[in-house]
DNA sequence: AGCTGCATTATGTGTGCACATATTAACGTG
DNA sequence: CACGTTAATATGTGCACACATAATGCAGCT
């Protein structure tokens, strides 16, 4: 051993901050010390140790209160970071194919869930698509998907299908922030002859809806192909 | 209008960036002014836009290179955090009551798909704990686990009838990293019996195996009865 | 006792400066 | 022209300092 030998850069604290927490030598609940104290110990800036500690506490290994100075977590939640693609690069990415078909095209007021999820009129008129997402020519997923024509103007004119409404809106509309659920279904009879699966099959769903300041721009309902699993690391 | 009059501190700066990217004022691909310059527009100091254009980079909104400049983000991942927490604490926070039954405690060589994901020999010696989570006395999730004895010390002497192995391994085990999958399966008649529910509904599955340096802890597969899911914020 | 308000303290943030490092462009030489 | 060397440039990081802000506890008052 060993290939880094820190060094006493931010990264060098942040490391041994870690240690300290992961080996118990600080136990969960106990206060650790300021970050003053700390800079001197390790002999740098206040700054450099406010930096590490900072990683600490959006890694939520940490709380910390402004005069209460800070302690090690109590409940260390794991923090997971899910990058979601377009589906188009995740098709690629497994080294697949891909290829996209759009089923179905309508301008109509969306069903009773969806309106009030997105908190539209009941009837205003909304774009509704369903598109199937191939890699190497086997069903993906289905997209399912509900588009506010009022907020994402000119989305009438698209062809979607030449490219995907999840390619186009994440490019082309603008966002600010959104819900996501993921969930397991019975495929059932529809779903199932979509993704050539067992109507019986269990499927992985992703709910997703996106907004941009209040205005609610697309809701979308992704219906995996059974096999399906989404991975990540800790 | 409005809330929020932002100074130009680093949030102010960051929203600022935020709704030139948002708005397509700066194209995806496009590449934005450098650190020095945006740091004159702003009338601040060089540091305060370099938080803010790290905070942006880490949330996958743009991509810096060194000498080549900062662009806009091609593809716009949307990141998702999630959080993950103890058992108890997540049927808690649904205001539910939390019961938990030990139904299965035994020390024996864990099966090879487990053995050989978790890289330890075929023969060696594992804890296997099954175990019930409940929210109001309904079965909240199944619990089935393998932990690596050797990894950690003295697991054998607790009694994990009287706290979960989710909650004492995540406060007394120390670990580095892990890997999860989230699933989508049938329940089948056995985990149908466990969690009352139909052997053909579908169930949400989290996979997860924990490390600490190269050796592993556990790995642990929680089955959530029918109609659980997960959601968070983008 | 109970309340108010002020001083104290730890973290949060901003500034100006310096140097490190990665990457590219320009340059020069064979 | 192909190649390696060098210089220029944008980001990454560290430091010393300052002031802002939130939380705590103490002191003093009623």
């Amino acid at each position: 051993m060993t290939e880094t030998l820190d060094t006493k850069s931010w990264r060098g604290v942040h490391v041994e901050l870690l240690r300290r927490i992961q080996t118990k030598e600080w136990l969960p609940g106990a206060p650790i010390p300021n970050e003053a104290d700390l800079a001197i110990e390790f002999g740098c800036a206040r700054t450099t140790v406010n930096r590490a500690m900072r990683e600490l506490a959006e890694a939520g290994l940490i709380d910390r209160k402004r005069r209460a100075g800070t302690r090690v977590a109590l409940n260390p939640v794991s923090r997971v970071v899910l990058d979601i693609p377009i589906i188009r690069l995740e098709v690629e990415q497994r080294n697949a194919s891909w290829r996209y078909t759009l089923l179905e095209r309508a301008v109509c007021p969306a069903p009773v869930p969806i309106s009030s999820r997105l908190g539209v009129e009941r009837e205003t008129p909304m774009l509704h698509l369903s598109a199937l997402h191939f890699a190497d020519n086997k069903p993906f997923l289905h997209e399912d998907r509900w588009i506010n024509l009022s907020a994402v103007p000119g989305v009438e004119r698209i062809d979607f299908s030449a490219i995907s409404a999840n390619e186009w809106l994440l490019q082309n509309a603008r966002f600010t922030h959104g819900d996501i659920t993921f969930s397991a279904e019975v495929a059932g009879e529809s779903r199932a002859g979509l993704l050539s699966a067992d109507p019986a099959a269990a499927i992985f769903v992703v709910d997703r809806i996106t907004w941009d300041q209040g205005q609610a721009i697309t809701s979308v309902r992704l219906s995996y192909a059974p096999g399906y699993d989404l991975h990540s690391q800790i």
